[in-house]
DNA sequence: TCAAGATGCTAATTCGAATTACTACAGGGT
DNA sequence: ACCCTGTAGTAATTCGAATTAGCATCTTGA
């Protein structure tokens, strides 16, 4: 293999020193910097003789910044079984890191200790990068508490509880999203609702179900929270519209409530509020709200690098667009 | 931002000097090298501690070794409208990766000059990575061989031609596929054959029609290259069996042929040849071959890792299986 | 008891480029 | 002759980690 061309080879080729072809390598003028037009010329002559190009390895030791942002993500992001779930954010991250000229480094490394990956293991490569995105539905608390105690610039996609501090993020703003659903349903004459899902575990799902208990309070209507359990339940209790966490639990309902031959949204109205953990069907045009996730992933990408420059502590949550599909009624 | 840590820091807490600190860190025993037990568990001690991790970029500028494979791709990998095709590549590419410890680099720095990103710029980011996989229908033959000359490690997925040099590669095998699919079809009778597609262009596009025009040659049977452009010259030269290049143009094929009341396979067969240039249906059950792209993702970097460590030109083409589909009869 | 050998660690150098402080010299003014 | 200013360039240092030569110190064996 070829040895590559040092900033030394140039300059001996030119009759100069190494210093001389950086200045003239980089165009500097000021700071009483000079070089003799002829010199410059017999510089760049050779360096367009021979095709040099800066090592950047060297170039980036100096400059104390790698342009380099990681994404860390508690599995593997590729699989077509997560991609529905991670392509839109990981678009918007790539969108705005090729506008910031940065590069993206993926810790596919992180070995999966136990099942999981983890972000510090005894090998944590976390700091390859400049700064890192943290990407997942849910983030181990303890990861969390460490990158903030080492002071490593990092911003969370999806709001997340303090973990020793305040945690950086650019989330979606599921109590306001879910708050506009009542207020709709509320509107259109529903005074029984349900809230269908988990509503703790991830921040994402606790935040829907404080928005969910929020709204029903300030209509002074009723609402209560039940795990999805089917339809059943629901219609003992007398529920008019139901707010379903899970898009394929939402999908669920509809279905089995047509089959049992009630209409929704005559019926029954079925709002969902946009997780997506498992593969839902696309076709059944639910009502509910579109979680932003592409620009989440450009907002966390541009939080990040404020963070790496002014070790600032952005928090952010985005707006999510209504959705009228046709279960609400 | 807070300080990064340097071997320097780990030294001072551990009350050694930093050369000791990279003696520990890189687990040395041979050559005269000795490190106490309990110096090197002081030493281990801290960096547990502290989440030390060497810095990249210097280790990198001393050494070769980062344990970054990067990915290049001439075009944005994640929008939706280009996952489809990338997306079985990078899956086997991540896991891979994961298996080989190493971070994946994603080049989006890479600025799209005239339209199309180019690997070498001004200021090319390629060597941060170890190696590199090149990932693309079509890859620019200046870049290729600047790659040759320079003596970066890389390897392209899909078979290249010559750039001054033979190109590391890890294809499909497209002549034998399509040979294959020919030998099928003469042995349930047909005679006249058409390819319907580019065949030139890509080395992918030129691969698929060699394998045709061997097959043909070899069975004696008629033959002819056409670019897609309907139904229509197809049935009036008499074709009883029609390979389609792109799969999107052999499901045409078929709806057009249907559409007229024609019965494929009945009155015509549709084989297709994989490239997935544009979006196809898929409810079809098209005959054809599938490209094994994880699997050539995951032997693309197994190829870049020996490529590195050991300067071999690795050059392997992968089969692809025969998909039966209802399209030939 | 003293040289030989083993042990444990460090000083100094290297990688390639960027930057700063500084030198060397020319010409002008007094 | 002296200082001053401007010009053109270079030597030396820096970034962080890896490596090698070599310096102390401690054990052995004769």
């Amino acid at each position: 293999m070829a040895k590559r061309l040092t900033q030394q080879d140039i300059a001996r080729m030119a009759g100069v020193s190494q210093a001389t072809v950086s200045l003239v390598l980089n165009n500097r003028q000021d700071g009483g910097v000079r070089i003799a037009p002829e010199t410059r010329a017999r510089v760049l002559e050779v360096i367009r003789r021979t095709g040099y190009v800066a090592n950047p390895i060297a170039r980036r030791l100096h400059d104390q910044r790698n342009r380099i942002l990681g994404v860390f993500t508690y599995e593997a992001v590729f699989p077509s079984t997560r991609a529905d779930f991670y392509q839109p954010f990981l678009e918007g991250i790539e969108e705005q890191a090729e506008e910031a000229g940065c590069d993206l480094l993926l810790f596919t490394s992180a070995k999966a200790a136990g099942g999981r990956r983890r972000i510090f293991s005894d090998d944590s490569r976390i700091r390859l990068a400049d700064g890192c995105v943290l990407l997942g539905r849910t983030v181990d608390r303890d990861d969390l508490a460490q990158l903030l105690t080492e002071g490593i610039p990092f911003v969370s996609i999806g709001r997340r509880d303090d973990a020793g501090g305040a945690v950086p993020h650019v989330g979606a703003d599921y109590p306001a999203a879910v708050r506009d659903l009542v207020d709709r349903a509320v509107a259109l004459g529903h005074r029984k609702f349900a809230y269908a899902g988990a509503g703790k575990g991830a921040e994402s799902s606790a935040d829907r179900l404080r928005g969910f208990r929020e709204a029903v309070a300030a209509h002074g209507v009723d609402g209560v929270h039940v795990p999805f359990t089917g339809l059943d339940p629901l219609l003992g209790a007398g529920i008019t519209a139901v707010l379903a966490e899970e898009v394929s639990d939402g999908a669920a309902l509809v279905l089995a409530a047509r089959e049992r031959g009630l209409s929704v949204p005559g019926d029954l109205s079925v709002l969902t509020l946009g997780a997506a953990t498992r593969p839902a069907p696309q076709d059944l045009d639910l009502t509910g709200f579109r979680i932003p996730r592409r620009e989440m992933g450009r907002r966390a990408v541009q939080a990040l690098t404020e963070v790496i420059e002014h070790g600032t502590t952005p928090r952010e949550l985005l707006t999510c667009e209504f959705v009228a599909g046709s279960t609400l009624g």
